[in-house]
DNA sequence: AATATCACG
DNA sequence: ACGTACGTGATATTT
């Protein structure tokens, strides 16, 4: 039998904190639940065993094998989220009918401990799980120790074996006590041996192999004077401290046998009804759960189709249903098919006085077939095949300007119905640009999600939209993002939805010639880097290239990454000055890049009008920011110079001109604006350049002394302070000792002493109301700053510095498109927006509108706001890209 | 599906 | 003693 056992407060912890905020129907915290359950299928599915027990720590101990009082005491208590969870987790373990086990007085490593060695002594194999490292030490032959990790709202499990454990520590898994017991365990407080690190530790045991051999003869040791003064004193807490580490491995576990925990995962109603109950609609289809419902549904009825269905389930009616009501407390929600032309005369008398309808597109037909929600509880469908002519008419009513509408994602539908010839006019609500503005950081906002969260029910399509939009449009007032959602988001939708459809001109013959060309480089370059190797290998392989660099070769490792060795750029430009091979790499990898994603993938998405359509997605950075994919025209090479060959071959068509128009500077001026920073938005109005007047305050040099050097550092010290940066990272950029890079540092606060007091104020600020906000209101959460990690918590700090900048500059960019758009369409409709990057926006136009484009560009971008600095574009036209920016 | 790398602002 | 800059998306390799 192979056992798996599980430390479910350490598991139940690691979700907690790894996994974002989640909520039953009922409000009921369910992420470290959620967790649990993810986690212990997954490991189920991988190791595979035949038995499974979970076993928790009882927190009221009476009586202690392990002699610290403190230790309880000193714990913080766990948070009320994640203890409301936890009775909810044992029903849930229960409801599966899994094993588990709690003792008074002992911890659930105990257990643990206890279980492996009695499977052990059966001659059994036992997976334990935990995320507690302590675990490590009951690694055997016969016991593999899970290790659970979570990090950035990822959990990952490291399965440690004692021959993995020996190459990552260097010695017996047995001896991860002794480890303990010198360097101690301030999380556990387990003192060691005062003035013992972990390195020293390590180092100690790996040469002499054990605590015990170390104590034989201190005085003999070979080791430093200090190292063996700290030993001889702390002789005795090292003794005690090695009781301390010991998992306890003798429990009483009175009437237990290793077989009362047989398992195998199965699919129960109860575990359905339970996981219902908790809202984890996306883990019930992940384990297939629903197919628990329709078993038993037509099992009842046979053939009678959707009616079998639990009412609760779906709005959407199933093709060919003419008519289906649904009931569950929020009042019936009737579906009725439009067959003929006095319905749907009626419909557009209807829908003239509705306060707005909900349109859903129904996916799966060659026309357009829509969902149309005249309230919540009337739902039409119409299907324009069977319709004909008169559809057509009611098409261009329905969307036009008169009769107010609300979708999902409604940038999508507009392109639809642009394609049909139909306007994108009457847009007044979009549910997932709502659900965006209210959460920037979720992961998708699928209607069914929106209506669990929002509405607390199940529900989807036209329906759930015309039930969310009231609520939503509360909770945007109440969070007073109303002017940024009406002004700023939704009439964005059309602007990029006519974007997309437009596109940019790219050159597809050069671009094909240009990936052509490259070939030769690459050939060379590889056949001289397997010269230099001494064999072939895949160079683009980071496994294969470390073998050859740091064994083969023996260059010096630097940095590590969890898999091996990092080959990145950094190292291997620090390559450069031991072996020919690290620059060879360099150009291989730069050219094999422009070629497969930029050369060859281009290609791939040019429109048969031989334009490239991009689509912006507006739902999906946390700071307000668009992206762009398929492809992504947000990243195309510039930097370097054969990279920027690519924007050549971006182009106007024959007779018209692009004009780019980008912001200078705009993060940096917003920093001076927000942090009202006297210095820094006097060095903007002088209209010096920025970064020499910075370079010449943090360097003490006049203005016309500032050198190439200085200025690029300067310039590294202002995009750093944008990021939060460190003295460390910043020393790694610009390549001087981090007690140099402080100085500088420094010496920037000093002089803008303005920015000093923004960055202690929003991080305060951000602690006080855990969010932050950019000058529109737009926000974003930082559950971060509430981690009990400290990586955690310095990340949401330098989040809270960055998002206020750089979603106030995605905010600005957004308004002056809508301006942009608004003008040029008046003035001169034949000019057309055709990308963003950013702080960038690119406009093609006929040939003779050149002046006026680059005119109206200017004035709305730079006019769009008044702040205490001067907000400035530049603005340049020309035939390609490349020339224009 | 995860990881490493590198393209952009 | 630890870990190290904000925000993205596409590609190739490896699991």
């Amino acid at each position: 039998m192979k056992l798996m056992a599980i430390d479910g407060n350490s598991i139940v912890n690691r979700a907690f904190y790894g996994i974002r905020e989640l909520n039953a129907p009922d409000g009921t915290p369910t992420n470290a639940v959620y967790g649990f359950l993810a986690i212990l299928r997954r490991l189920w599915e991988e190791e595979k065993p035949d038995g499974l027990c979970v076993a928790f720590d009882r927190r009221e101990p009476t009586f202690r094998h392990r002699s610290y009082d403190f230790y309880k005491a000193q714990r913080k208590p766990m948070p009320e989220e994640l203890a409301v969870q936890m009775p909810v987790l044992k029903e849930l373990l229960d409801s599966m009918q899994i094993r588990r086990l709690e003792m008074p007085g002992y911890e659930a490593d105990d257990i643990l401990g206890t279980l492996s060695r009695m499977a052990e002594e059966m001659g059994d194999e036992c997976v334990v799980v935990t995320g507690d490292r302590d675990a490590l030490q009951l690694v055997s032959d016969r016991t593999k120790v899970c290790n659970v990790k979570s990090r950035m709202g990822r959990t990952e499990t490291i399965p440690y074996t004692p021959e993995r454990f020996r190459e990552e520590y260097g010695f017996d898994p047995g001896k991860i006590v002794d480890l303990k017991a010198l360097m101690g365990d301030s999380s556990d407080n387990i003192p060691g041996v005062p003035g013992i690190g972990e390195k020293t530790a390590m180092d100690l045991l790996q040469r002499f192999g054990s605590l015990e051999e170390i104590y034989r003869d201190v005085e003999g040791l070979d080791v430093k004077p200090g190292v063996k003064n700290k030993l001889a004193s702390g002789e005795e807490s090292a003794r005690s401290s090695y009781w301390l580490a010991t998992i306890f491995r003798a429990v009483p576990l009175e009437n237990f046998s290793l077989q009362d925990c047989r398992w195998e995962l199965k699919r129960t109603p109860a575990l359905l009804k339970m996981m219902k109950r908790l809202g984890f609609r996306k883990m019930i289809e992940q384990w297939r759960l629903t197919e628990l419902e329709t078993e038993a549904g037509s099992g009842a009825q046979a053939g009678a189709g959707a009616e079998t269905e639990p009412a609760a389930d779906a709005s959407q009616p199933a093709a060919g249903t003419a008519e289906r009501a649904e009931e569950n407390g929020f009042g019936a929600t009737t579906v009725r098919e439009i067959t003929s032309q006095e319905e749907l005369e009626a419909l557009t008398e209807k829908l003239k006085a509705a306060s707005f309808a909900a349109v859903e597109l129904l996916k799966g037909t060659e026309e357009l077939s829509l969902c149309l929600a005249e309230t919540p509880e009337q739902v039409w469908v119409l299907r324009h095949l069977e319709l004909g002519e008169a559809c057509e008419s009611f098409l261009r009513l329905l969307f036009s300007a008169s009769v107010p509408k609300a979708g999902h994602h409604i940038k999508d539908l507009m392109n639809v119905l642009n394609a049909e010839g139909l306007t994108r006019d009457g847009f007044v609500f979009d549910t997932a640009l709502a659900a965006y503005l209210l959460r920037a950081t979720d992961s998708d906002y699928d209607l069914p999600g929106l209506a669990l969260r929002y509405l607390g029910r199940e529900l989807d399509g036209a329906a759930a939209v015309a039930r969310l939009v009231p609520v939503l449009r509360d909770r945007l007032a109440a969070e007073n993002m109303t002017r940024l959602f009406e002004e700023v988001e939704l009439p964005l939708c059309s602007v990029l939805s006519e974007m997309e459809e437009t596109g940019f001109l790219v050159d597809r013959r050069a671009l094909a010639e240009f990936g052509e060309s490259l070939n030769a480089d690459i050939d060379r370059l590889q056949e001289e880097i397997y010269a230099l190797a001494g064999h072939e290998f895949n160079i683009l392989s980071p496994k294969q290239l470390g073998t050859v660099l740091f064994e083969e070769l023996a260059l010096p490792a630097g940095k590590k990454t969890k898999t091996g060795w990092s080959t990145n750029v950094d190292v291997l430009e620090k390559l450069q000055a031991y072996h020919p091979i690290a620059g060879k790499i360099l150009d291989y990898r730069t050219l094999s890049k422009l070629k497969s994603t930029y050369a060859e993938g281009l290609l791939k998405v040019i429109a048969p009008d031989g334009r490239i359509h991009t689509s912006f997605q507006m739902t999906v950075t946390a700071t307000g920011r668009l992206s762009s994919t398929e492809p992504n025209l947000q990243n195309i090479p510039i930097r370097k110079e054969v990279g920027a060959r690519i924007r050549t071959m971006f182009a106007a068509p024959a007779g018209k001109m692009l004009v780019d128009a980008d912001y200078s500077q705009i993060e940096l001026r917003l920093l001076a604006h927000i942090s009202d920073d006297k210095a820094m938005q006097e060095a903007f109005l002088s209209g010096e350049d920025f970064h020499t007047v910075t370079a010449s305050k943090v360097f003490n040099v006049p203005l016309d002394e500032v050198s190439h050097t200085l200025r690029s550092r300067a310039k590294a010290v202002n995009f750093g302070i944008v990021y939060g940066i460190s003295a460390f990272s910043l020393a790694q950029d610009i390549g001087v000792r981090q007690a140099e890079a402080k100085e500088y540092m420094d010496a920037y606060l000093r002089r803008y002493s303005g920015v000093r007091d923004y960055m202690h104020a929003i991080v305060e600020q951000a602690k006080r109301d855990g969010y932050v906000t950019t000058l529109w209101g737009r926000r974003r959460e930082l559950p971060e700053l509430r981690s009990p990690n400290r990586n955690m918590r310095a990340f949401g700090e330098r989040v809270a510095l960055n998002m206020p900048i750089q979603g106030t500059a995605a905010d600005i960019i957004k308004l002056a498109m809508v301006h942009v758009n608004r003008r040029l369409k008046q003035e001169c409709p034949e000019a057309k927006l055709v990308l963003q990057v950013h702080d960038e926006l690119i406009v093609e136009c006929p040939e003779a509108l050149t002046e006026q484009v680059s005119r109206i560009l200017k004035e709305e971008m730079e006019n769009v706001t008044a702040l205490s600095v001067p907000l400035t574009a530049e603005v340049q036209a020309a035939r390609t890209w490349a020339e224009a920016h």
